[in-house]
DNA sequence: TTAATAACCTACTAAATTAGTTGGTTATAT
DNA sequence: ATATAACCAACTAATTTAGTAGGTTATTAA
């Protein structure tokens, strides 16, 4: 078992999307600046996420990425398996070998562990995850930060055309 | 959160040596033969366990490894802990701090998976696995394993004096 | 039709971690 | 005295992570 940034990165860019593909697709370099996760790993991630059905794309300008399935059918577990191996604590993953072909000591320690964090993370939805109030929050924050990069973008702007045109 | 080999290793050494240190200190080349884990390896994993006041040492001839409390007083979460960072699937160590000082989208959710790791290992001591049947059952095969490669290398020592002797 | 956008793809890389190995020293029971 | 077994430090190969670099292809809008 292993979760780390890699499965973090991809379960909150997925939250990302469910959050902000009510009017169309959501861009990676949007998800990149909310979230602050490089655009070319985020790539490599959502190439398996499509792989495994979980999104699907719209290419060319003003494209991105949607939500495959309702929000209520896509569980955090689903979404670190596509980029982790599993969420399995075994060594042996699930085939009882891994002392030289036998059972180890604690072989069924790590089976009901695994159980465990399955069990967990098969219960949240991306819905769930939306509904609660500590999300909204942190989401609200990230958006208005948005919008003000996104205004000092637009004077960086007004000051390079008002330069080109003397 | 990370649980590899590592972790697996510790709890598994320690399960051993819960199995046989009632008559006496445990040496780690006897938890190496029976759980087929490298001695240098052990030796490294038990250095941190005796950081954590979890084994004390005996030196010498007939020394070895004995748990320092009880086996009900001793549970997986602390041996996890011991050898790994911790148990811990949050990227800030629940500082609420990941994404640049701020708290990242996913914080709340990998807090609550960290407490249901980290409740599900707290609650299972090395009392309740050495009274588990599966558990037995390997400890069993294991050890008659052991004694049969013992027989044999017995054998070997007859031949070779034989051989000494002429 | 052309330019911009954004997905898609391959290959490379620095740093960290894992799972060891090697080659010792120190303490102690027999 | 010797064998045992803990203790210790340094090195290593393989793997994984978290990226970067440098493209190609499809699509929309000016
Ligand atoms: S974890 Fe399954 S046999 Fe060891
Ligand atoms: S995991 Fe705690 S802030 Fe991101």
């Amino acid at each position: 078992m292993r979760l780390t940034t890699k499965g973090r990165y991809a379960v909150t860019a997925m939250l990302d999307l469910a959050l902000h593909s009510d009017k169309g697709p959501v861009s990676l370099s949007d998800i990149s600046a909310r979230q602050g996760i490089s655009l070319s790993y985020l790539e490599q991630l959502f190439a398996k996420l499509r792989k495994q059905s979980l999104v699907s794309s719209v290419r060319g300008p003003g494209g991105g990425y949607l939500l495959s399935r309702e929000r209520c059918d896509i569980f955090v577990a689903q979404i670190v398996d596509a980029v982790n191996e599993s969420v399995d604590a075994t060594g042996c993953r699930g085939r009882s070998d891994c002392q030289g072909g036998t059972t180890c000591l604690t072989h069924h320690l790590w089976c009901d562990l695994s159980d465990q964090i399955h069990d967990f993370l098969s219960g949240i939805s991306l819905e769930k995850l939306v509904q609660r109030k500590d999300v909204r929050l942190v989401a609200e924050r990230q958006d208005s930060d948005i919008r003000q990069i996104d205004q000092s973008h637009d004077k960086d702007q007004d000051k390079i055309s008002a330069a080109l045109l003397g």
